[in-house]
DNA sequence: CACTTCTGTCATGTC
DNA sequence: AAGACATGACAGAAG
């Protein structure tokens, strides 16, 4: 329990400053401040009672099913981190800006190629920065919008973009459109989607951006610039200086790059794209959202849609390449869908029913994102509809979000009875979370104009259900797949700080002795979807590169050490260590959930364990960023081991002695001129924090083993009640049969009569039952005779 | 202060 | 044979 409530402590406070990192671009906050309270209280910092709800939720989410604690299911874990990794790359810019370029023409090459079929037009391939248009709402949108944030979403930018031209989205939105373009604009498309090949990112990349653009080419002449302004807002971030057309040229690519994207590589408004991105590969890429979406589309043209173009904006940022297959952040998505998916069947349901019940509901699909796009909604329709198609089971949400927006884009549609829904429903995905959070921008009108949401009396505040319900019982889940995973941007950033050839690598990655099946099954799971390039050759398990202990590696020279006391300021957070490594996402992270736990180093970048874990690793924390305890108080927080090893000047980190692999060990042995005292000192560090893992599974193991035995004594306890209970069932059919047949046998005995026409005196003869079937009268006395003698046989009347 | 629990360690055995 | 791993037993720390 302590050590999930350490993680529910720490994943809310990533997960806080995740909201953060949106909410300031997003300017939720500026919303929030007259209207959502509980979001910004959210954002700004959960509250007990918030906390202790989701430790709950996230306990029964992931332990629910009885495993002990010690045996979560490390599937769900995993596919939870894997997403969360991703979320939390936010703050962490990777995603070149040349990749965005390439993101924005591709879509149209693939109309044109492939798409007679799709509705969705192509592309304008005049630089002219008409990509906006496919994102209709960004351009006119973001440059009113005055930005706040330092932060540079320049997608939404039309001069950096500089991709599809509005007109030809116009073209296109009416449907095929690939008879317009011209020759040139075909070359250009191809040959911008060589260097988005280059850059590792497929046309297939593009698909739902294209699609997008069908359903928006019809919007966007009707976008006006009101929803632009709300877009811009939604997007936030985005302060894009008007002026800004200058281009760029990619070194790499030699594409134009708009002077705010090739800005984008450096800053942290990267994040919120990220963000985007990750909302959009929840979106699907195949074709089966593709009907969808051109299903869609004709909602999206109603004069309602101010908003719903603004939503579109969305998937602007979806395809941009990244170091990440988008496809596996899809896929990721799903995972996490699929983890949630019992959670909100029955949200699911209740979103159905009131679809069925909605005259507006005019389209027929028959899936959920159907109904969804019956809101009128247009992108945040778009968006669950493609969610719900992937996932069948996002349905609350989605259809919240565009009955909560509707309210304020079309009066009627808000008035549906599927509002007041909202805040009690459960829905719990995060898609819609982060679907709600970003659409907030834009279906929320500006500060200063009315606010329609507010106003109305009927809607409940729709982040108030949505976050207090939903997202914070999702966001459990995430909270504890991110507490790992934020720490990962930062250790890179770390990583570059510290001079790795203290032999602390933040790359630790798989222990070659992944002690329990489950780790196993989970690293190997982890492996092959993992997208994190730091595997590491070491093969260290947990042990992650203790950044504290780099840190004064560093300066001391190099004698790392793994931190008991750490596993005792916050004990329970590793108590279970099959649980966290072999994560993927932890690899980069290192986390040393079983061994040395270095305070710093397995969590060298995570803020949230400061809130969960005691004062000791606070001050461990600052250690870590530049503020370094004495001495003393390093030699208290390590493991005699490392004191010993630090006695002895031994000039690699404890984790590399017990992690490396024997020839690795034997090299770096080799490398170093050790004293004998030193090598059998390190010899001895290796063997016991070995031993001291393998302890540790053992009493994993051996919990497990008692709990599926009590499992198997209580199935056998089943068993036997049931037994029993059949037993005496059996027992009292067999007595009701014995009293039908005496019953039976009085009746035939009473009707016999001799030759005489008397009756048998009861006590003088009785029936007996041959083995043949046939049934005899027989005197009493010759019956005792014969029980003495069975051989012979009764032969007197037979009936 | 006794008890329990957790964890690290050692010794030993197995693979 | 060496190394890794598993496990029982013990001791110490902490609650």
């Amino acid at each position: 329990m302590l050590y999930l409530k350490k993680y529910f402590t720490e994943g809310l406070i990533q997960f806080t400053i995740l909201l953060s990192l949106i909410g300031v671009r997003v300017d939720v906050d500026t919303y929030l401040n007259s209207q959502l309270p509980p979001l910004r209280e959210i954002i700004l910092g959960p509250s007990s009672a918030y906390t202790q709800t989701q430790f709950h939720n996230l306990r029964n989410t992931l332990d629910g099913y009885g495993i002990h604690p010690k045996s979560v299911d490390l599937d769900h874990f995993f596919a939870i981190r894997r997403l969360l990794n991703q979320v939390h790359s936010l703050d962490h810019l990777r995603v070149p800006s040349t990749e965005l370029n390439a993101w924005l023409v591709h879509r149209d090459p693939e109309t044109v190629v492939s798409a007679a079929s799709q509705s969705s037009p192509s592309i304008a391939l005049d630089n002219g920065g008409s990509l906006e248009d496919v994102n209709s709402p960004e351009p006119s949108a973001m440059r009113g919008a005055g930005s706040t944030s330092e932060s540079t979403y320049s997608l939404s930018g039309e001069d950096s973009l500089g991709a599809v031209a509005p007109e030809a989205n116009q073209e296109q939105g009416n449907g095929d459109s690939v008879d317009e373009l011209s020759k040139e604009d075909i070359d250009l498309i191809d040959i911008l989607w060589r260097q988005d090949i280059d850059l590792g990112a497929g046309r297939e990349v593009f698909n739902y951006s294209s699609r997008q653009k069908d359903g928006e080419g019809d919007k966007q002449n009707e976008v006006n610039e009101e929803a632009g302004v709300r877009e811009e807002d939604w997007r936030n971030g985005i302060n894009l200086q008007e002026g800004q057309g200058i281009t760029l040229v990619d070194g790499e690519t030699g594409e134009s790059i708009p002077e705010e994207l090739s800005r984008l590589g450096t800053q942290t408004s990267m994040s919120l794209q990220e963000c985007l991105r990750l909302l959009e590969a929840t979106f699907p890429f195949g074709e089966e959202s593709e009907f969808q979406a051109t299903d869609a589309a004709p909602q999206l043209r109603g004069p309602e849609e101010n908003a719903p173009s603004t939503s579109q904006g969305l998937s602007l940022p979806a395809p941009l390449p990244q170091s990440d297959a988008p496809l596996d952040l899809e896929q990721q998505w799903q995972d996490i869908m699929a983890i949630m998916e019992l959670q909100e069947m029955d949200v699911n349901n209740t979103a159905e029913n009131t679809n069925l019940n909605n005259p507006n509901n005019t389209h027929t699909n028959t899936n959920e994102s159907g109904t969804m796009a019956s809101f009128g909604v247009s992108q945040s329709s778009l968006i669950n509809q493609d969610v719900s198609l992937h996932q069948a089971s996002l349905p609350s949400c989605s259809q919240d979000l565009p009955s909560l927006f509707n309210s304020d884009l079309d009066p009627s549609v808000g008035q549906r009875p599927t509002l007041p829904r909202l805040s009690s429903s459960n829905s719990t995905n995060v898609n819609s979370t982060f679907g709600v959070t970003n659409l907030t921008g834009l279906f929320l009108p500006p500060l200063n104009s009315t606010n329609n949401l507010t106003s109305s009396p009927v809607l409940p505040d729709p982040f108030v259900s949505l976050l207090e319900e939903s997202m914070i019982d999702e966001i459990s889940l995430l909270d504890l797949a991110m507490e790992e995973g934020f720490s990962q941007a930062q250790a890179s950033q770390l990583e570059d700080e510290l001079d790795s050839d203290s032999g602390l690598s933040l790359d630790s990655g798989h222990s070659p002795a992944s002690p329990s099946n489950s780790e196993t099954s989970c690293s190997s799971a982890a492996s092959s979807s993992s997208t994190s390039a730091t595997f590491s050759e070491e093969g260290a398990v947990g042990y992650s590169t203790d950044s504290e202990v780099a840190t004064a590696e560093t300066e001391e020279g190099a004698v790392g050490g793994y931190q008991p006391e750490y596993s005792k300021l916050c004990r329970m957070s590793y108590q279970d260590p099959s649980h966290f490594h072999n994560l993927p996402q932890l690899d980069s992270i290192n986390h040393n959930h079983t061994y040395n736990l270095p305070a710093a180093s397995s969590y060298p970048e995570q803020p949230q364990l400061l809130g969960s874990c005691s004062k000791k690793y606070r001050d461990k924390h600052l250690q870590q960023t530049k503020v370094h305890p004495p001495r003393e108080f390093i030699d208290k927080q390590s493991s005699r081991d490392e004191r010993r090893a630090r006695a002895m000047k031994i000039p690699f980190s404890n984790e590399k002695i017990v992690n490396l692999p024997v020839e690795e060990f034997n090299e770096l042995l080799s490398k170093h001129h050790l004293s004998e005292a030193q090598l059998s000192l390190i010899r001895d560090i290796r063997r016991r924090g070995k031993n001291k893992m393998a302890a540790q599974n053992c009493r994993k193991r051996k919990l497990d083993t008692i709990i599926k035995l009590e499992q198997g004594v209580q199935d056998l306890r089943r068993d036997k009640s049931r037994l029993l209970k059949e037993k005496m069932e059996c027992l009292r059919c067999i007595r009701q049969m014995k009293q039908k047949v005496q019953t039976l046998y009085q009746e035939v005995f009473s009707q016999l009569r001799d030759e005489e026409g008397r009756p048998y005196p009861a006590s003088e003869y009785c029936l007996q039952y041959s083995a043949d079937g046939s049934v005899l009268i027989t005197p009493r006395s010759m019956t005792l005779e014969q029980s003495r003698k069975p051989d012979k046989k009764p032969k007197d009347k037979k009936k």
